[in-house]
DNA sequence: CTACTTTGTGCGGCATCTCAACAAATGAGT
DNA sequence: ACTCATTTGTTGAGATGCCGCACAAAGTAG
């Protein structure tokens, strides 16, 4: 049907970027003649446009085509601990508006902060009109366990939350303008992570550690969400048994030895100043790289036994999962590349396949953006499939044009 | 386009059982006329045929039309320790035949081992022509760390093979007659437990166990394979630091504590006539059932020993994985309804979603023959990706009839 | 026996893809 | 500078396949 040929053009534009439709017509197995009628179509739809030339050696060449953002957006939310984060990426997954509030969450009732996240919302929403696109849906990130077939979060450690039905609020004060779905933080962040197209990130591992430990996993480049949605709660593994207690109320996960905290109490005794709770966590970071960078032994030796843990939960997973790269993200990433021979040696000794099955150890680049990013392209995700969902509102004004 | 919507139908045909054109055209979406012709189309490919009346209240009954075995088989075969096996399926599912050796597979060269697994294929390929079917690919299962992207088996530490090109090696004996694809003989098992169509088969765990323990993930029905395709290698993560030595050559591997290793040296004594080499793996197995059925204190300390283990690891996985099932495989399904109690517990406590997100314990049913009947899945998988495919030999059949 | 419901199948129309042909835009060769 | 070969993008003709509609067939309810 037509509906899945504009997708599978639209797609090899967002993963190989922009190219002739020659190119696109051998790439994709269709002749030039389909690929016209396509493009035309998907240029109705505001959704692809010219691109200067592409020269590729002897006879005319061809005109490039490439996404076009200017007609609808995706909107990514963030429900964390310490702040309420949403961002709006346009098809070609740039930024068009971002927004974000500190507040203590679990110090709020759970009213006040759906109010706030919808508030914020509501402006990136003002914003993507004022930008001339209109919203084509918004996904929300909670910290927390989601049974995503009731779109309830079932329990949330950190914000102390429980049995929250997340979804059916949102939607009862956002109105059904756009659809609205609720996914894990980690999940979220996990498909930010996930490039389409480059196929060393098709199948990897998100690792996102601070206080908690979660993430998610991508394989052959779709989520993995499990049956109920609660897939990637890594940190709760218990590789420790009758170790230290854990904030879930168990003894021995993963996070009591590789989160946060178990970081700060190895490498700083109580009273140290860095330890201050008046200091945001990028100054602590930044305080603990620095030692480390002095070459401060406590400091390092407390890095090191973090990656030291780091390594062996992520050899299980890689021995179940085979990824092509573990991403760290969180934390992880601000100071991880001080672990990184730690990780890596309990990579190589704990994973059966030879050379770790080529599964590398990589650092995320998006900061604490992560999660928002990855639900603006969840949210997105429908374009990609039928083209035409962002028809109805320009149909409309064709045909106020036509009469 | 036409393959995908014959494909549509053969595969809800598969998933859901028979029914008449007018359900299929409602539960897909489509016309009567349209199901009418794409029907049409699978019967001229022999793929579906006439299955009776469905009586379904008031109104003119429907013809109901099943999956009709009799055009193609896919063959699946495996290389183990103990045995080589292979067995063909045809569409429906059914057994079309089905062979097995026994032979220690690491006293043999290699040649002569595929030598023997590829007269076995072939004496199965002529039973499928004997039964008029032919056979549209071949699936072999190995025993061990399997490259897919080289077709390599890289590491097969109880055949004691290295390296060995297996893809290449069987497709020159083979020839060119039909597909021959290698899979990991884990993987393979997992396929066989995902009961298409069936909602709680969709996103399972499988746990393999003999002496070695493997398995593998299949989710959103989908094999989990990884990059490089060495996903599913759970006997080797490392649970239990400074334990037992493993035959991999590393300390504390699951399987040094849940294979069946552990639960002999557990439950017998070396001196044990239990422990006669000259026993096979059923008889032994049928011993240890009997000891624990009749309350054997030893047999069943070590059963819960081993139990625990299992729910140890299984609740790792969950975590990470949120299966709705873990299906165990190999002699976890002979004996584990000992050991249920105990895996149990330590799901219940080892997971962090409540009730352990709702997975549940299961034993597989299917006995040795899981590997081989999934490779002949695989084999057939093609078949419902594009019906059309089985065209050939009969299109030629036609043309000489028309003229 | 009639009225009603549901199934399966023809037929015309519409949308869409392919094939072949052609104009346009460039590099290579003389 | 000019021609030729090459590649691109578009146009028109033909074929294919799906949808809407109408209708015969085959049952149930009363």
């Amino acid at each position: 049907m037509r509906t899945a040929k504009l997708s599978l053009v639209l797609r090899q534009l967002r993963d190989h970027g922009p190219r002739s439709r020659a190119r696109l017509a051998t790439e994709l197995g269709l002749t030039r003649t389909a690929v016209s009628a396509l493009v035309a179509e998907l240029a109705d739809l505001g959704l692809v446009r010219a691109a200067g030339v592409e020269r590729g050696g002897m006879g005319r060449p061809g005109t490039s085509v490439e996404l076009d953002g200017a007609a609808v957006c995706g909107i990514g939310a963030e429900i964390n601990v310490n702040h309420v984060a949403v961002i709006a990426l346009d098809l070609a997954g740039n930024v068009v508006a971002e927004h974000r509030i500190a507040l203590e969450a679990h110090k709020l009732a759970v009213d006040e902060v759906l109010d706030r996240l919808v508030e914020l919302i509501e402006r990136t929403d003002d914003d993507v009109r004022a930008s001339g696109a209109h919203t084509i849906g918004v996904t929300v990130g909670v910290a927390g366990l989601l049974d995503r077939p009731r779109e309830v979060l079932t329990v949330g450690p950190n914000l102390r939350w429980r049995d929250v039905p997340v979804g059916s609020e949102l939607r009862a004060r956002l109105g059904a303008a756009y659809p609205v779905s609720i996914e894990n933080e980690g999940n979220l962040a996990a498909i930010a992570e996930a490039v389409p197209g480059d196929p060393n990130r098709q199948d990897i591992l998100v690792i996102f550690g601070e206080v908690g430990v979660g993430g998610g996993i991508v394989a052959a480049g779709r989520l993995l969400r499990g049956h109920q949605g609660y897939a990637g709660e890594f940190g709760h593994m218990i590789v420790e048994p009758g170790g230290r207690r854990c904030g879930c109320g168990r003894v021995g996960c993963w996070e009591t030895v590789c989160g946060l905290r178990a970081l700060l109490d190895g490498a700083a005794d109580p009273d140290d100043p860095m330890r201050d709770p008046a200091l945001s966590l990028d100054e602590r970071l930044a305080e603990l790289n620095r030692r480390a960078d002095l070459g401060d032994t406590r400091t390092i030796a407390a890095l090191d036994a973090v990656g030291n843990w780091i390594g062996i939960g992520a050899a299980m997973l890689t021995n179940a999962l085979n990824p092509s790269a573990i991403v760290l993200s969180g934390y992880f990433a601000e100071i991880g590349h001080h672990m990184r021979p730690a990780i890596e040696e309990h990579l190589l000794a704990g994973v059966l396949a030879p050379q770790a099955g080529g599964t590398r150890v990589e650092f995320s680049t998006l900061g604490f953006t992560a999660a928002v990013r990855g639900g603006a392209a969840v949210a997105l995700e429908p374009v990609f499939d039928d083209p035409t969902l962002v028809a109805p509102p320009r149909a409309a004004a064709l045909l106020g044009g036509d009469r």
